[in-house]
DNA sequence: ATGAAAGCGCTAACAA
DNA sequence: TTGTTAGCGCTTTCAT
């Protein structure tokens, strides 16, 4: 990769190093026709800087790295989006982890952001994870750490979330309006803080409306699409319930295909809501009552804190949460 | 961010800095003691070698740019999920770009990756793309890439595809066999590869059923949702299609949304298919014929390549098409 | 207004 | 077997 350089400027230029370099960046003790000169040529050869090489020496990478449980999901895909067009706009670079919902994977990454490949981190937890120090050492170190979504309530940073335990408790109260009395729930992992955000809202919307929660309805979901559909047709055979309220969507898929199979009819027999993002939501059959989260503007205000953290020398990351509200859209699933 | 450096471990272990870099690349001539030493300090101090240190002298980043169309969107979120899995394998990193369908932005990204951010390039051009020349001049500069589905045709590299034009001609050929007459194409940009093959095999399909294709049945649309419904509702109100094949799930979306507003049945007053990675697809009302395109595969595939380029000195990216089938699923949606 | 030179953390050629 | 040193491309202080 023969790049062209600083160096290569400066030669063609018959200038210093020094020059060309403050040149580029504008700086005020370079005379007006000095700096034409070298930006027209940069401009000529495409000059880029050498990210690395200004890293060494101003130990910054324009890089953010974003750790999230999977990608084929609407809900981080939507995140993603709000988070790329806060960095396109602010001319950073973003690294994409993976952690398939794996916490050694997740702690294998950080691991890897320890040393300056990037300057700050946006992260929603794995389902898997319970154990908070790799951030914490990422964050002693000086790397800037938001939560979105999946949080660690007690980590001194922002953490942006939506309004998990009133949304809930709105979509169990809409299935009790629609005539719903043995509400079951497929809650997500309850280490995480949407799952017993989730789940609380949940329970206390039953027993506001005088129902007393069964432990046999709320049932505890995983990351195996096998053994979730062993667990849901259980449900549904042996305790029957007439409402569903699914914390996240692929569990309303799960059941969705499940009732299918069993000759369920919904909502007739059994009526589903679900967290989703689901852009079909409304085509399905029949078309699925959601609680749509604000995924682009989640993943907007995380970026946006975490920049703005980056960018001003004098702004610290408050330790707060930052809430924007959800949507309850109800669709045929829940009709009565 | 104090993060240990060789020179820590050098200070600690009294060595020199020369020393502990061999020992901790498993150098031949350093002993066993001494490398047994300053692995035990490296392991636990937790140290990470600084990559924009590595890279100015090795010049490899051991990251990769991806840059794709959109995100929002279940092919490339799976396509996705093939790349990272490779580069997690490999520990690569992802950098995810996203041109949102915009000529421009593809350029200033790949502007941005002509000094050493990047080792290689993965690309789907956006649908304005019909310049190639920012990607000869990446590759000029000795940057490897490879183009996975919106392939550029001549350009000297791999190129992994799916068989569209095969596709295209099995997909038309399933609505002639379900007993379509007036079948209309919703094709996506002529100038994108995948949309002029996708085209050209619907169109073969029909002649060779003795149809001959109107143009006024063949309609391109655009990245614009409103503009499309536009269209395609035209189709459906002034052209009476009995069938449509659809090149992209957007497409197919937008048509099962104005077959409800216009109180058109599928598939009984018209029948759809199209090309989809949706998870959903047996769900919806009616569930949807597709032909499912192996995303993650081709991703995969990609990746690979790519890699194997990076870490195989002798190995050179040949010139050719990497054809990955895709199925054809015949749900509800073309049913006779 | 311009240039010389040090140094960011690392690797590798060469010396000891 | 270990250490010294130059240099990757850039920024920045301090001369000139």
């Amino acid at each position: 990769m023969e790049s062209v350089n600083i160096k290569k400027l400066a030669q063609l230029l018959n200038l210093s190093i020094a020059t060309v370099s403050k040149a580029l960046r504008d700086s005020y003790d370079i005379s007006q026709e000095t700096k034409d000169k070298v930006l027209a040529l940069a401009k000529e050869l495409n000059y880029q800087p050498n990210p690395h090489a200004s890293f060494l020496r101003k130990q910054n990478s324009k890089t953010i790295a974003v750790i999230i449980p999977e990608i084929a999901n609407n809900y981080f895909t939507l995140a993603i989006n709000g988070i790329e067009s806060v960095a396109q706009e602010k001319g950073y670079h973003v690294i994409i982890y993976l952690s398939h919902e794996d916490f050694h994977r997740e702690v294998a990454f950080t691991k890897l952001l320890h040393t300056g490949r990037v300057d700050g981190v946006l992260i929603s937890v794995s389902s898997t994870t319970t154990d908070y120090t790799h951030l914490h050492q990422l964050q002693d170190k000086g790397l800037p750490i938001v939560f979105f979504d999946r949080v660690c309530e007690h980590f001194n940073t922002v953490k942006v979330t939506t309004d998990d335990y009133q949304s809930a408790y709105l979509a169990a109260s809409h299935l009790i309006e629609q005539g719903c009395k043995r509400i079951a729930h497929l809650a997500i992992s309850q280490s995480l803080s949407i799952g017993s955000k989730r789940a609380k809202g949940y329970l206390q919307a039953l027993q506001d409306n005088g129902i007393t929660p069964a432990a046999s309805l709320l049932i505890e979901c995983t990351n195996d699409d096998e053994q979730d559909v062993k667990l849901i047709r259980d449900l549904l055979e042996q305790q029957q319930p007439d409402g569903i309220f699914a914390a996240i969507e692929r569990y309303a898929i799960a059941g969705y295909e499940l009732c299918d199979l069993l000759g369920l009819n919904i909502p007739g027999d059994v009526k589903i809501i679900s967290f989703s993002n689901l852009q079909t939501a409304s085509l399905l059959n029949p078309s699925l009552s959601t609680i749509t989260q604000p995924a682009f503007e989640m993943g907007r205000e995380a970026a946006s804190m975490l920049l703005k953290k980056l960018e001003k020398k004098n702004f610290q990351l408050p330790d707060e949460s930052i809430v924007i509200q959800s949507k309850l859209i109800a669709r045929k699933s829940t009709m009565k």
